[in-house]
RNA sequence: UCCUCCGUAGCUCAAUGGUAGAGCGGCCGGCUGUUAACCGGUAGGUUGUAGGUUCGAGUCCUACCGGAGGAGCCA
């Protein structure tokens, strides 16, 4: 019953070429067996033996096959089935019926079709084609059945995501996209003109967050970050999106807690939610039941003893590369936090270990089967001073962070957080190469467009 | 920014330096249980662009344009 209530309309009575039936849809059809109903679907492929049509019908919600027997329909309609193409959309009519050859256990007998458009020549034929031509029709290829799979559990992904950090106690607090400068100082950022001044696309709400902290406890933001990077992997894209949760009052071990139990709940919600489309996907499940609270840690120390042991050439203050952190996550089976890294390696806002002043109380997550860094996230500095000290060392402006300083002078208290890079969780998740698929629309090194 | 590889029909790909082809898709016809259905017929080309080598270039050379993978950087 979730379901239905899930994926679509149901129940809506129409009177159609003078029989009544019930408009739904191909994800509710098990609610209708035995009934004649109305769906308004895409031709997704058509398949004839002179005298009996299979129609493989779409409507987003799922894939029915309805089938047409020449003797039981008119000659008109019979002909208007047999002139659709690919693409094409139309209302069909017809009694549900479950059925042992079908992949989904349904089958519609065809009693009437209304033809909406008849499509013209579909760029995009059911065989392989190359990533270009595929990128190129990228709104056209978001209707196959992969690619559905694909954005409804990214939708999955973020809703499981805000359910549980509203449960925790977390406000969602939005930061703005057009930003003054740098947050990290480090990236590549995008120029823009703000009128008379110039501006950036934000590549991180998280100084933001810091202040949203202080107003509100333990809040988080989602939303699209920008990275002006010539990056030409298949973890990078330009513009991605992250959830960033900052929490008030907690320090670098509840930081941890708090990330470990967030993931699990996300794999595990997807898991119960996302059968179907984990099946298209021909996602190795067994991987992804493992993923439960607590996770591995290890320090940079051992990570770095680790790397040795295998045989790589690593010395310590260096950063992990993708192939170093492939190696790590291969000695887990599930996630792993990476924490303590060098305090070089480190953006200047995270706040040293105590007891060892050249490691920072920060962690990576490093997700399975390859898919590298996931989550980053450590305790903040709350030492005035000590910011201070940081913002020479950096050469940042203290005029652009005058606000950000102003958060340690008034009522400084230990703070924390971490931001979840959306599209690499999906591809994980989802089992895919690249992460191009995870988004509607990537924004890609040289594409634009569509 | 750097390294490696690739650009041939709408798509996916063939073609020893010697007459540019196949499958899919399109169109026409056949088939009562098809699963990227199948069978027969048919149309479809300035081989990314510009130069060069050669009797002759899709093929070899140079530059440029476009794409893919990776490095660095990052999530």
């Amino acid at each position: 019953m979730t379901r239905l209530i899930r994926q679509g309309y149901n129940g809506q009575v129409t009177n159609w070429m003078g029989v009544r039936s019930v408009l739904t849809t191909i994800g509710n059809i098990s609610a209708h067996v035995g009934e004649k109903v109305k769906l308004g679907v895409w031709l997704y492929n058509r398949r004839s033996s002179g005298k009996i049509q299979f129609l493989q019908l779409r409507d987003g919600t799922g894939m029915i096959q309805g089938v047409m027997v020449k003797s039981q329909v008119s000659p008109e309609t019979w002909e208007q089935a047999a002139d659709l193409t690919q693409e094409s959309s139309l209302y069909i009519e017809g009694t549900v019926r479950e059925d042992e050859r079908s992949p989904s256990g349904f089958e519609m007998d065809v009693t009437g079709i209304e033809v909406i458009q008849t499509a013209e020549e579909y760029p995009i034929a059911l065989k392989e084609h190359g990533v270009e031509f595929l990128m190129d029709h990228r709104h056209l290829w978001i209707r196959s059945p992969r690619q559905r799979s694909i954005l409804r559990i990214r939708a999955e992904i973020i809703r499981a995501m805000q359910d549980w950090l509203n449960g925790e106690g977390f406000t969602l607090v939005d930061p703005p996209v057009l930003t003054p400068s740098s947050c990290e100082g480090t990236t590549n950022l995008f120029h823009t003109k703000y009128f008379d001044e110039d501006a950036y696309l934000t590549q991180s709400g998280q100084l933001y967050m810091e202040a949203a902290a202080m107003a509100l406890g333990r809040v988080y933001s989602f939303g699209p970050t920008f990275r002006a990077e010539k990056s030409k992997t298949r973890r990078h894209l330009i513009e991605f999106w992250m959830i960033e949760p900052e929490m008030a009052f907690v320090d670098h071990e509840e930081n941890l807690r708090i990330q470990e139990r967030m993931v699990a709940h996300v794999v595990q919600h997807i898991l119960q939610h996302c059968r179907d489309e984990l099946k298209v996907l021909k996602r190795d499940t067994s991987a992804l039941e493992k993923v439960k609270a607590p996770f591995p840690r290890i320090t940079y120390d051992e990570a770095v003893h680790l790397l040795n042991r295998e045989g790589m050439e690593f010395s310590w203050g260096e950063d992990f590369g993708a192939p170093h952190e492939t190696k790590i996550a291969e000695s887990f089976d599930k996630p792993v936090f990476i924490t303590h890294y060098p305090t070089g390696t480190k953006a200047f806002y995270m706040k040293p270990d105590p007891e060892r002043s050249e490691v920072v109380l920060c962690d990576d997550l490093i997700a399975p089967e390859g898919y590298g860094e996931v989550v980053g996230g450590s305790q903040r500095i709350d030492d005035p001073r000590l910011l201070e000290e940081r913002f020479q060392q950096h050469q940042l402006s203290q005029e652009a962070y005058e606000w950000y300083m102003d958060l340690r002078k008034y009522g400084s208290v230990p703070h924390s957080g971490f931001g979840l890079g959306l599209e690499r969780t999906v591809a994980w998740i989802c089992g895919l190469d690249h992460v191009r698929e995870t988004i509607p629309f990537p924004r890609m090194l040289n594409r634009l467009y569509p």
